[in-house]
RNA sequence: GGCGGGUUGCCCGAGUGGCCAAAGGGAGUGGACUGUAAAUCCAUCGGCUCAGCCUACGCAGGUUCGAACCCUGCACCCGCCA
């Protein structure tokens, strides 16, 4: 087996670690047990968050024990970490709520059986039932505002809009968590994206000072596009959710296969569990023939599976060859056609047919009337592969495909399917 | 608590009485070119029953033929002082 830390290097995974040495040396001496934890700020967790997930499963299959933590607490309070302004609250009715969602996503990732399972924990069970003056004298102590007012995540808001009392205690729950599990778990590595640096960090001091332990941390960098952009943060239509009722594995599926060249290497490295011959093998691939997009199929499927399963990676596959093929729509046999339509997101429709550009805006390729007139007088708008000339106009039950399909697209490579009801 | 500055479209930001649905940039979207790539160029970028109309420049009210721009009150943000 290769050694993780060089494996990780290998994939551009770290971005800084505390003593490299010392922690190659713990790791020489027997299994570990490594965490990473995950705030519930939204509805589901997103392409960005998987890096760390990952890192965790990489860990895993290296013979560590893995342990996800859900913020069930500090997600009652907000990290600062990279932000530059104040979050808003959430109740803690909607905490619990979102911590249950990312619990499922977050259990999907490391693995629970075998000979060394993963744990999953939530922060609000050891911080909830501590009150506000243990907290301050047994956790506060530690920490002088001095330091604290160091971090990056406090002094970049100290320079802008100010921060909350609320937001500053933040890195104090955080090495508390560190702190709980290092002690309960034998915790001995947290992994987190590289803002979290100084969370991280904070933790290490806490278990230092209270226990006289050493502890490690380990960042993965933020990912970003070949234009230098936060990855996943927006994708067009917004943010690349785990969730397939948020990001269907279709759009999961084409975001991944519309990956820059000069992306896909690294992305390949970063997450996927290739190894490194494989990634070799298709980044060659790519500098020769890169309108093969060898690589670009490789992680758009990797990817899929990972997340969404074989089933679902067949479905979004078949869909994309059904709609990007170049052969004629009406070739397709009515299985495929309906198949490929709901994949991609098929708006029902009952009685008669209303105009192209009630169609483009109700199945959400326009985001309103005025929008889908723009489209189709931009040119646009395709109904079956023919550009829409006239989209006021209601669309003639002849168009229909096998009786009942209707291919929308707006644009090159965005589909919508129009099933009618009778 | 006092004084000063600010609040403009998805974001940044110009505009200080009519020429403002609001300059410029970014993001987004469509087109050309291509490989479902990048770069580049062009267009577009509040809504609608779309040659017109409606809604919009923190909120509410006022002055005016006419207000994002002037006045009053309120809210919030930033800075300085206490």
């Amino acid at each position: 087996m290769t050694d993780i830390i060089d494996e990780l290097h290998w994939r551009g995974l770290i971005a800084q670690s505390t003593d490299e040495d010392a922690l190659r040396a713990r790791l020489a001496e027997g299994p570990i047990t490594v965490y990473a934890g995950f705030d519930p700020t939204a509805e589901s967790l997103h392409a960005g968050n998987l890096v760390p997930l990952l890192a965790l499963r990489r860990f895993q299959r290296a013979g560590h024990r893995a342990v996800v933590l859900a913020g069930g607490a500090t997600g009652l309070v907000g990290d600062p970490s990279g932000r530059a302004s104040e979050r808003s609250l959430n109740t803690p009715e909607r905490v619990r709520e979102l911590v249950e969602g990312i619990k499922v996503q977050l259990s999907a990732f490391v693995d629970f059986d075998g000979p060394n399972p993963a744990i999953l924990v939530n922060n609000l069970d050891w911080t909830a039932p501590m009150s506000a003056l243990e907290f301050l004298r047994d956790v506060g102590k530690h920490f002088t505002v001095n330091q604290m007012l160091a971090k990056e995540s406090v002094s970049a808001r100290l320079n802008g809009e100010g921060i909350s009392y609320t937001e500053f205690s933040y890195m104090l729950l955080q090495s508390n968590d560190y702190l709980h599990l290092y002690r309960d778990h034998g915790c001995e590595l947290q992994i987190g994206g590289s803002d979290q640096w100084g969370n991280i960090t904070a933790g290490l001091d806490l278990i230092r000072k209270v226990t006289g332990g050493r502890a490690h941390a380990l960042t993965v960098p933020l990912i970003t596009n070949a234009s230098g952009e936060k990855f996943g943060k927006s994708t067009g239509g917004g943010r690349l959710w785990l969730d397939p009722e948020l990001t269907s594995p279709y759009a999961w599926y084409q975001y991944w296969i519309n990956a820059d060249d000069r992306d896909v290497v690294n992305w390949l490295r970063t997450f996927t569990f290739l190894d490194r011959d494989e990634v070799e093998a298709l980044a060659a691939e790519t500098a020769e023939r890169p309108f093969a997009r060898a690589a670009q199929r490789r992680l758009a499927e990797e990817l899929t599976t990972l997340v969404h399963g074989k089933d679902e990676t067949a479905k979004a596959i078949a869909a994309s060859q059904a709609l990007f093929g170049r052969g004629d729509l009406s070739e397709l046999d009515p299985a495929t056609l309906g198949a490929a339509l709901r994949e991609a997101g098929a708006l029902r429709v009952e009685g008669a047919l209303p105009s192209a550009t009630a169609l483009l805006a109700q199945s959400g390729l326009a985001k309103s009337l005025s929008d889908a007139r723009r489209t189709v007088a931009e040119g646009g708008a395709y109904l079956n592969n023919v550009k829409v000339t006239d989209g006021d106009v209601p669309v003639a039950e002849s168009e229909l495909l096998h009786g009942r399909w209707l291919v929308l697209r707006k644009g090159k490579k965005t589909f919508a399917g129009v099933e009618l009801v009778r």
